[in-house]
Parts: C-alpha cells; sequence; structure tokens
DNA sequence: TTTAGCACTCGCATTCAAGGAGTGCTAACA
DNA sequence: TGTTAGCACTCCTTGAATGCGAGTGCTAAA
C-alpha cells in the first residue's frame, strides 16, 4: 500500500515529467513550497515507488519517470477533476450553437477543435447511419444515360449516389421506381432497406415494369450506399512537435497506421460507456507503446453512433485532455438528439 | 554554353543524386560504362558547372550536388520522356474505367492514386463547380422545425444543406416554394444563382406565399452553397521517408503549411496549360525551398474545374513524376467530359 | 585536350577527459 | 522508527583531439 507521501511523490513526478518531458530528480521536488522533505527522503520514497513498478529510470542515474502502471494509477486514483477554462467551453460551444446542423459537418468540425484545444492529433469515427430511417428517395436524370440517386434519412443525412441508366427505362419508368420505393422503404431503416427490397419491392416492379431486369438491377445500385463509418482526423502535425516524436522513425510508423482505417477502429473502440483511456502497451500495437489514445463514444438517441479521440504521447496531459473530450463527447451526443428528437 | 560532354555528366549528376540523395563525385561517374573519361576530366567539367551555377559543393571537399538552375535546366532541357509501367497505365485506367463516376469521389480517388504511384504528397484541388449548371431543388422536411435542402448539378453534384424551417411555411409554402425555384432556376448556372434570385424569385415568392419575408429568408438559406474549393490529400505520410526530410523541423513548417488551405491554393495555381513546374524558391516560399511543386490544371467540357499537384523534394524524380502527373489530368478531364458531355 | 599524380580540405566517427545531475547507501540525528 | 546529511558512485553530455576516407584542385606530363 502506498503511503500519503509515496502518492504525492508519484503526483509531483507524473506532473512535472508531463510539463517538461524530463527526468524528475528528489531535489527538484525538494524544493517546492508545498514540500518540507529532504531529497534523501524523497529518494528512498522514489526507490520504493520504483521496486512496486510505478516509476523507472532511463538509466541508473538519472531522474524518475513515470511507468505505464505510475500512469495508469494517476489517471485512476489521483488525477484531479479539471475546470475547462473558459476559452475551451467557448470553442466548444460555438461549435454546437449552430442553428442548422449538418450532422457531418459537425462531426468534422468536432475533430479541428477537439485537435486544436488539445494540441494532440484527434480522431473522429462515425457518425454511424446504419439505424436511421430512410425518409425519401428521389432519382434525378441527368442525360440519357446517367441518373442521380438521392437518400434522405431522418437524421438529415443525404446519400447520393451516380448511376448508370438503362435505355430500356424511360421518364414513367423511373417515376414508377421512386414511387415504389418511396412507399415501401419510407421509415425503414437502412439496415433493413436490402431485406424490405427483396421481399417487397421486387414484386412490384415485376409487375408494373415492363423490362424489369433493368430496373430490378437499377434499384439495386440505387440504393447500395457506402455502409463504411467515415473517419475524419485533426492536427495531426501537432504530434510532430513532442519531444518524444523527434525521432522520425516512430512518426512515420505511426503516421502509416493512422491512415490504415482498420486500424484506427480498433485503436479507437470504446471499451465501456464514458472514457476509454489506453496508455502504451495496453493499445495492443507495438507501435503506439509511447502513446495514450482516450476515446469516448457519442450517441444519438442514446444510442452510439460514433466515437471521438485523440492519439498523443504517454507523456499526455491527462486532467485537461479527459476534460475536454468528456465535455466534447456528451455536447455532440446532446447536440445531435435535441436537433432531430423530434423527427419521425 | 554547354558541351555536349558537360551536359552528359550534368545528367549524370542529377540522375544519380536524385537515386541515392548523396553528393556524386567524378569517380563515380568515371566508372560508369558508357563513360570513358578519367575523373580528373570530369573534374574539370564539374568546375565548370559549378561556375556557371549549375552545381553545388555541400562542402569544400564533397561530390556535386545539383543546385535550383541546374534542376531547371534538367526538367527544361534533359528530360526523357518517360515510359509509363505497364502497372501505372493500370492503376490509373482502373481509376476511370468506373461506370458510375461520382465526380468527387473520383477526384478524391485520383489524390490517393497519385501518392501511392509517385511516393509523394499528393494534392488534388476541386472540382470548382462555379459554372455547373442547377438541375434540380428539393426541399425535404424532417420536422417541424428542420429541413433538408438538397441542389443537383448537371454534373451530378449534389449539395446539401440543412435548414431551420420557419413556423409560418407549411407544407404547399415548401412546395410552391419548390416549385417557383425549379422553374426559375433550372439550367441557371451556379454563379448566376444569387442575381437571378433577387431579380425573379424574390417577387414571385411574395406574390404566392403569405409571410413572405420568412420565405425569402428560407430560400436564401437553401440556396448557400460552400462554394470554397475542396482539398483533398493522399500520402503526406510519404514526405516522411524522403532523407531531406529527416530534419523534424522541416517537416513541421510543411506540414504545417499544408494544413492551410490558402497556401495550398498558392502552391497549386498553375501557371498556364499543362504542367507547372516550380523547383525550390520558384515557389516563393521559405518552407517549400527544398520541394519541388508540379501541378497541372484538370477540365471539364474544356473549362479547368481543378488542380492536381505533387510535393516532394527538389531530389524528384522528375521523369516518372511528370509522366504520371501529365496522365493523370488528362485522363480525369477526359473521364469528366465524356461522362457529362450529353448532360443539358 | 586529356590524364596521372599528389597535396589538401572537410566531414564523420571515435576516443578521451571534464563536468554535472542525480542516485544509493551509511551513519547520525530527533 | 522515520528523517536527514554526507559522500562515493554512475552515467549522460559536451567539447576537444585524432585518424580516416572520399573527393577536390592544381600542376605537369602525355
Amino acid at each position: 500500500m502506498l503511503t500519503e507521501r509515496q502518492l504525492f511523490i508519484l503526483q509531483a513526478i507524473i506532473d512535472g515529467y508531463i510539463q517538461s518531458a524530463e527526468p524528475v530528480g528528489s531535489r527538484s521536488i525538494s524544493k517546492r513550497q508545498d514540500v518540507n522533505y529532504s531529497p534523501a527522503t524523497i529518494r528512498n520514497d522514489m526507490a520504493d515507488l520504483e521496486e512496486m513498478g510505478y516509476l523507472e529510470k532511463p538509466h541508473s542515474s538519472s531522474g524518475r519517470i513515470p511507468s505505464e502502471k505510475g500512469y495508469r494509477h494517476y489517471v485512476d486514483h489521483l488525477l484531479l477533476p479539471h475546470r475547462l477554462s473558459s476559452k475551451e467551453i467557448e470553442n466548444m460551444k460555438s461549435l454546437f450553437a449552430k442553428d442548422f446542423l449538418q450532422v457531418e459537418e459537425v462531426v468534422k468540425q468536432s475533430a479541428t477543435i477537439l485537435s486544436e484545444l488539445t494540441s494532440y492529433a484527434s480522431i473522429v469515427l462515425g457518425p454511424e447511419i446504419f439505424e436511421s430511417k430512410l425518409k425519401q428517395v428521389q432519382i434525378i436524370p441527368l442525360n440519357n444515360q446517367t441518373a442521380v440517386a438521392i437518400l434522405v434519412t431522418n437524421t438529415g443525412h443525404v446519400e447520393n449516389q451516380t448511376v448508370s441508366l438503362p435505355d430500356t427505362l424511360d421518364g414513367s419508368d423511373l417515376e414508377k421506381i421512386t414511387n415504389i420505393l418511396n412507399d415501401k422503404l419510407k421509415n425503414v431503416p437502412l439496415y433493413q432497406v436490402q431485406k424490405k427490397m427483396e421481399e417487397e419491392v421486387g414484386a412490384l416492379l415485376k409487375r408494373h415494369i415492363k423490362s424489369y431486369k433493368d430496373a430490378m438491377f437499377f434499384t439495386e445500385e440505387t440504393l447500395q450506399k457506402s455502409s463504411q463509418e467515415k473517419v475524419f482526423y485533426g492536427g495531426k502535425t501537432n504530434l510532430l512537435f513532442q519531444p518524444e516524436f523527434r525521432d522520425i522513425e516512430k512518426v512515420r510508423t505511426i503516421f502509416t497506421l493512422l491512415e490504415e482505417d482498420d486500424t484506427v477502429q480498433e485503436l479507437l473502440k470504446p471499451e465501456h460507456d464514458g472514457l476509454t483511456i489506453r496508455i502504451g502497451q495496453e493499445n495492443d500495437n507495438v507501435a503506439f507503446e509511447n502513446c495514450t489514445i482516450i476515446s469516448a463514444a457519442y450517441s444519438f438517441n442514446g444510442r452510439p453512433v460514433g466515437t471521438v479521440g485523440i492519439v498523443g504521447p504517454t507523456r499526455m496531459e491527462y486532467p485537461r485532455v479527459i476534460g475536454i473530450i468528456d465535455h466534447l463527447s456528451k455536447g455532440l451526443s446532446n447536440a445531435l438528439t435535441n436537433l432531430y428528437k423530434k423527427g419521425s
């Protein structure tokens, strides 16, 4: 069990190291105004803390730096809740204050703001539109061979797709198709659209349209939506200013991996409600063993639909970042939910 | 005037330096199979070339590297046209072979392919939709307070915008507005929409709709489009693998500037038809004095609507990159134009 | 005009010593 | 028993000295 003083010293070392990126020595702690112990005393406790695995030494005669276990303990037990500065609050408020939320726009902006406020790299996933409901389908012919298909969901999301127009379909056919689709698919959640298509729409098309096969093929194309989650980045460049990434090799591997959507999804996956904090090896990826990734889900009508996250060095300003990301994810959820809560 | 041999040596040095990133010495050139001169002879020519400003020495006893003037001469006079490899051609072909071009999607993909093929960073601007014509306007209410406005252009571009719905407008009002807009604005180029609105639509709204002011405000919001050019990036990480960017300071300033849209626009602005190549200081930006930027406009129906570009070190594989970017910009223009050439 | 030869330059890696920050340990102190 | 002063020790950092090697410039000969 750790004594009060050991906890204090652990905290002092972590705070100091986060601030300076330099190993912290006993003397510097002893000199603090609020400390009345001699360096020797502090050294003893530091030795104990090291023995217990909370601290490390880069080499035998240097000051101490926190180990991952040290950070973990700091995050779990020592963290003082951080008051956001008014500038930070203002910044986020302005994001949600817009009158006309374009969902994707807000989500994208979140990434930018997040990286600006934290000075680390931000990643935002989503929003997942899988469960939102189809509101309307439009097919607009551009010329004899091409048309644009537009899907609108109840969350205001617009998905559009250029499709090739078979010769066999004329204007009245298109109108029929559009009517059938709107009739049968309105208010159907996107994940059910495929099924509904096969069950009900196919038969109707067969009955009403001569070149049934073309129509069917065309309709399927029309409804094919990009179901993959979108990934937005902000401030990757910030990482280059962190002293732990002075080594270009590390930056390379990290940047390369951050371009792979799968990896990013994996890294950000939240483990539970609220914040997920993965420190160093907890990320399960050698390239990120010097990184901490903090993520939080945001939701729409109580269902999680995406994730916001921050990537930075393990020597991260935990209190501040945690405050910001917590505030932002909640604000995002509220904004989305409030705006469309009356949506049918 | 340069002798044949001097030209040959200049070319050999540039080729060698592009390949190895190391200063090239007289001995290594002399040892080439196709060279029958002694190192001393070559040294004499090298000294002349240096005097004329085509070469530089990092320090007094090293091999030579090309100066900017050297690169410029190489690009203008020595460059052998490069045959694209079949892999490169295949790669680009597959990009344009898609049946259903989603313009923005293709443009975005171009950035990715460009960076993959060249191993440098790619930037793609546009496509500018300023001159394309409005095809259809749709207003789809989501709930009592919100609606989605959708604009479709003759190029298949879809612009959508969430707008707040004034209480005073009911469903039939929306329908009227939509009809008026489609009636008056169909086939109007986007850059004229604003003017047309003021001249014709305002009066009509006034005549037909009770709460005219709300309607007017609502309509203006609806048509407000994001006129800014989009910027797509590809493979910025590639730059980290170039030896000239081993110094993290340089990378930082470059990456920071590449996040500023204005700067990027400035850097990529093509000077004339065909390729624009800016070497080092020609970029007029200290941060890019070690960079070469090659850009080319792509067009739609003969009008330039965007730019594709590559950012790399001045020590760039000019022949290959020039071949690729030339092919790609032309391919992109063709693809866009062919697809919609029948568009009204 | 070209080439061989040679002295010279400069960067780079290695070595070594001095300096300093910080530790661990021991013994004394409260 | 917990705390502190003192001191030897470790190891990193810095800077100067050194040798090596790649490459040059110049001169004189072919």
